[in-house]
DNA sequence: ATTAATATTCGTAATTTTGCGAACAATAGA
DNA sequence: TCTATTGTTCGCAAAATTACGAATATTAAT
């Protein structure tokens, strides 16, 4: 209980900041939209899913503060996208965590 | 936005419970060990991750409630391990997601 | 019965998250 | 220029998360 001068690598704290973003149930539901349709627009996606228009607008700039969907400005609305480039390294990250995990053989008793 | 009657499915629920578990440095670096070695000790997690004693306690019990590890009573101490089953969901459940999102072929602009 | 070792629970405080409606941009079209 | 449409930001409140040390429980060993 002594060594407590290194913290958490950056590998680790960039895992934990795409989980937290995946945290919410409103913002699974943003991205599986994202997934089912080509792009997705603010306005269809309140339609769809059950918050005020403020509240969703929240979730969707903490997606993009995490990096995974970016927004598009397509008058008179916005297109949100899945941000492929850092999707990729979330799902390099977790595949990686879930092969070590999977990989350890040691069977709990 | 009227069509606010149904809420999320169980499925984006639980992969949201999943991902928020997940959402913390100090969650990841129990799993890293976790997965790192055969199993851990409480006692063993502390002399490496900088938290107190108890608040590692909590992140445990958190990953506990979650269904993502287990605790077995190994005297005088805890012995901790993945939860195989559940852990084995969440990453069908993960790669789902993944699969979807990558799969979607559209290329935003 | 005491003591030592281990981990959880309690009490508390600070911070963050979540959610809503109202107010505020920004732009296209009449 | 006025109006309608679309999203974001603001202001606020409630709830959840995070963190710590102290107190508590449990069991092994003396």
């Amino acid at each position: 209980m002594n060594n407590k001068e290194k913290a958490f690598t950056s590998e680790q704290e960039q895992m934990a900041r795409f989980a937290k973003a995946l945290g919410h149930p409103v913002r699974i539901a943003i991205l599986d939209l994202l997934a089912s349709q080509t792009c997705c627009y603010h306005g269809d996606m309140s339609e769809v899913i059950p918050v005020a228009k403020s509240t969703l607008s929240q979730h969707l700039s903490e997606l993009k503060e995490a990096g995974l969907i970016q927004g598009t400005l397509t008058l008179p609305s916005i297109k949100y996208c899945i941000n492929r480039e850092n999707w990729s390294r979330a799902r390099t990250m977790f595949a990686g965590l879930f092969r070590d995990i999977e990989g350890n053989s040691y069977v709990c008793r």
